[in-house]
DNA sequence: TCGCATACCAAGCACTTGCTTGGTAATCTA
DNA sequence: TAGATTACCAAGCAAGTGCTTGGTATGCGA
């Protein structure tokens, strides 16, 4: 009868995730502009064709799967800043759950890191350069206010060490292997406890 | 007469090394796949046919750019190796020499950042996994003395902060803008101060 | 059981890609 | 000054690109 007031044969919104997933590990891997919509469909078991059923171009593919990323990625921030603890605890706060994206959303990740630049110039992304706008305010104003509390370095300069900290961490995934030897505790220990002594006052 | 055994009409390898320039801006900039050997040749005023004059293909330029900055990379390494200073004063040393050569080979830094990984791949581009190998062993080997002569913290994991600082190192040409009013010794300062700070021990 | 939406296939179009070919004006060498 | 070399142009080819079109088998709701 009807509690579900729409249902396909398959469940809508599933085989597009799969496909987005698939595409977003091709596009990871061998770059946005050197996988083709050949390659993507082959991974799916489908015809380069059929995949404009699911969307309207490529291009849109790489839309949805930046867009996803940067809505959970700004949206874990904030709930570390919610928290309200301590400039220095909050900076190993913000490091944490930027290597815990590592995991849940490497892809992506290294989709941003690789494509966003370029396409940031095109009106369709220009929300990309939001983001980048909003990241920066939120790790800068968090370096400030452990400046000013006196718990990190005096010399410290926020836009440079922002940009240190977010190449190291952002660019992490571009070697973690998933399911490796080598655990994500054991990466964000290291980093957290060199990245936060590199700032801290001594 | 003939002091000079070959003198052409422009001086052979200097257009050459003009189209590699050309070339390794563009690579840099859009990606090599994105780069067609249009844009190159238009970039340098000739038409796409003539680029074939002196190059064997697009990847033989590619090559040409990548084994020069790994040759220079390499040197540079070594002469600080061979000051044989401290641990804390050689891993200091890296730092700079590496943010140096953000200035001087910015455009071949970014393309090893960004296509060495799967180029590697490829038979002809074998030499990029020795390189890597040797720039690990380089730094890896200088956190380890450092570890032994109690001078970096007892817990450091030299590969996992190689590869942070590594990261963090030939990530800054993305950003940095040559010229720029930002002075590459101020960002130089901050990184070392930083990284330094994180690696010893308090 | 009928109508319809879903999820695909088969074929191919307009365009771009790296690269090749045949030729030519300018310069260097003997 | 004659021949060779250099550095390019003009034209185009084969392969591959993103995307479109028309069609079809399958399952769902009424």
């Amino acid at each position: 009868m009807a509690t579900t007031r729409k249902k396909t044969q398959k469940g809508e919104a599933v085989r597009r995730n799969e496909l987005l997933q698939i595409a977003a590990d091709l596009f990871a891997d061998r770059g946005y502009v050197a996988t083709t919509v050949r390659d993507i469909a082959d991974e799916a078991g489908i015809l380069s064709g059929s995949l404009y059923h699911h969307f309207d171009s490529k291009e849109s593919m790489i839309d949805a799967i930046l867009s996803a990323f940067i809505e959970e990625t700004l949206s874990n921030y904030g709930a570390v800043i919610a928290e309200g603890r301590g400039p220095r605890e909050t900076f190993e706060g913000l490091v944490v759950v930027s290597l815990g994206a590592m995991v849940e959303s490497r892809s992506a990740i290294l989709i941003y890191q690789n494509e966003a630049r370029y396409l940031a110039a095109e009106s369709r992304f220009s929300y990309l350069r939001d983001a980048h706008r909003k990241f920066e305010e939120i790790w800068t104003g968090v370096l400030e206010d452990g400046v000013a509390a006196g718990v990190f370095r005096d010399d410290l300069d926020p836009q440079l060490v922002y940009r240190l900290v977010r190449d190291t961490v952002w660019t992490a995934p571009r070697w973690y292997r998933p399911g490796g030897s080598l655990k994500p505790e054991k990466i964000r220990d290291q980093y957290v406890a060199v990245l936060v002594d590199g700032v801290a006052k001594h």
